[in-house]
DNA sequence: ATGAAAGCGCTAACAG
DNA sequence: CTGTTAGCGCTTTCAT
């Protein structure tokens, strides 16, 4: 590795004139600056990015924990994490928790140790189940400012990128309702979460609407295949994409017509849904804005250490495709 | 932030005593470890990372260079590699390149900056076609130890860890040949990748094998189409994932029996072919696996700065659903 | 216009 | 057992 002082005994000058002539200071006159750039060149110098972080107490790094990366719709919002991160000068380190509290916590405490300059998380199952919030808490102790994306604990007052669930599911059952729909029947696999919580209570917004809920695939079909065969159904909102899938799986193979005797609206990452047969209808939920609403939310923290918490609501649109 | 140096002065000792009373050195006194100790939990010390990685020049991070992150197949690459870090005491840094050449070379030159001890990457298609190695020699003149996982760069000797492209193919035409299939169609959207002539090759092996090949969604169903409506095809191996779906959504739609009438074999990262209805049989290409021997070649390499380079062929294996 | 020196937080060789 | 010192690579103030 070539430094500074290699470059500076080439050439007989202070450690410091290099520095100052590769940062173009006035300081430094055009010949000296001239004959320092060449050989900066010539011998491949780039400086050492951890000794510049050491100075600057800085590493333009933001440290990301995402819970699931096999589910498409964190990999959007890291994709948009990512591309606003590197448009704002800024790198990305992941960690992925795995829905676990432990991997979660490890995580955050290595983020902790003066690598990154914030963190944007969306917190794990497990976390928001045992409602675990003490490893967030000393992050905030050691004033590392953080946001959430997604995912969020109520009660902490912190800087959140959510989505409307509550008025997606809700437009969700209006639309049916228009269509002339009477039987609505809500399929969901996010028993346990904050959101599904959410995109329930607004989807029971209207009246009459019945409801499965399990965390089991098998469950989720056995139940099903039951009201489809038993009760007369004409709409399913199905609040997560594997329970769309599913369900448009299920019908089809009970040999109902769809859209025409069943139609589906699903909440929606998009791979699944989208090269469905036919292509679901979807509640589209635009993870790489709020991938990138997170981390404009998390800059704007970095440079006035304390604005007040914010919550940014990311919209949900319908998609009316095939189903 | 709490340093060494304000735990030493609040106790009147210096901050080498405090240094080796929290690395438990046998130099120290036990007294004078419990007091500090004590000390530095309740102060919530934590030793900053960038100065010890100035100090001991590794960063214990490893850099990772993924072409696209909405490929199901890099997702579970990455999850293998990060766990495979992890379980090294390894962190992860991930930057994205789009399948574009500028992005690839960007992220390189970052990782090259000191801030990773070692880098993992899959070139860009871009690179690729282009046959754009600079960046990469680069790489190696600083003398940053990296490996090639999935695609590489042919005529460049280094580590990397590939599939068994030629065979899983030359396999799968196998299989269907003795299960008596007589016209054999094979689909690609690879047709500019290394990885894509290879599998191309390992299927034309055998005689009479039709082949359409091409970028564009569309003008593959177009060709499927005309194929499937004036020959006899009674098989399909797709190459890609992208493919299988679309072959086995248009079969479908042109009310031919799966796996009756046309039996469809496809390449496959898991999550599309997982879902689909029927369940696609796939070459499954045990994605996790190649990023976890990804990760052991290089901290191979990070031992033992020049062992001879390897290839780690991960072989793929044949798993038959409904289709 | 250039250089000397201090310091970011840490470790480690060496002295006492 | 504890402390002093030097140094990782860089920037920045203050002399010269």
């Amino acid at each position: 590795m070539v430094t500074l002082k290699d470059l500076a005994k080439e050439l007989n000058v202070s450690v410091s004139t290099v520095s100052k002539a590769l940062s173009d200071s006035h300081e430094i006159s055009k010949e000296t600056k001239q004959k320092i750039l060449t050989l900066a060149q010539e011998k491949q110098y780039t400086p050492n990015n951890i000794a510049i972080n050491l100075r600057r107490k800085e590493t333009k790094t933001l440290g990301v924990i995402i819970p699931n990366i096999f589910n498409h719709f964190y990999t959007k919002i890291l994709y948009g994490i990512e591309s606003e991160a590197r448009k704002n000068g800024y790198k990305t380190i992941i960690s992925i928790s795995n829905e676990t509290f432990i991997a979660e916590k490890e995580g955050l405490s290595y983020f902790s140790n003066g690598c990154v300059d914030g963190v944007l998380m969306a917190p794990s199952e497990e976390s928001e189940m045992l409602n675990q919030t003490k490893h967030i808490l000393e992050l905030r102790k050691k004033e590392i400012p953080f946001v959430f994306f997604d995912r969020y604990f109520d009660g902490l007052d912190v800087d959140k990128v959510v989505i409307d669930d509550y008025d997606a599911a809700k437009n969700a059952i209006e639309y049916f309702t228009n269509s002339g729909k009477k039987n609505i029947l809500v399929v969901s696999m996010l028993k346990n979460l904050w959101i599904g919580k959410l995109r329930r209570e607004g989807a029971l917004t209207a009246e009459g609407i019945d409801i499965i809920e399990s965390e089991s695939e098998e469950e989720i079909e056995f139940q099903l295949n039951r009201k489809l065969l038993t009760q007369n159904v004409d709409a399913i909102l199905a609040l997560d994409e594997l329970s769309g899938i599913i369900s448009l799986n299920l019908v089809r193979t009970l040999t109902f017509e769809v859209p025409k005797d069943v139609s589906i609206i699903s909440f929606s990452q998009g791979i699944l849904s989208e090269y469905s047969h036919p292509k679901l209808s979807t509640v589209n939920q635009h993870a790489q804005l709020i991938g990138a609403n997170a981390v404009k939310l998390l800059l704007r923290r970095l440079k006035n250490r304390n604005p007040d918490p914010v919550t940014n609501v990311v919209k949900s649109t319908l998609e009316i495709h095939g189903t």
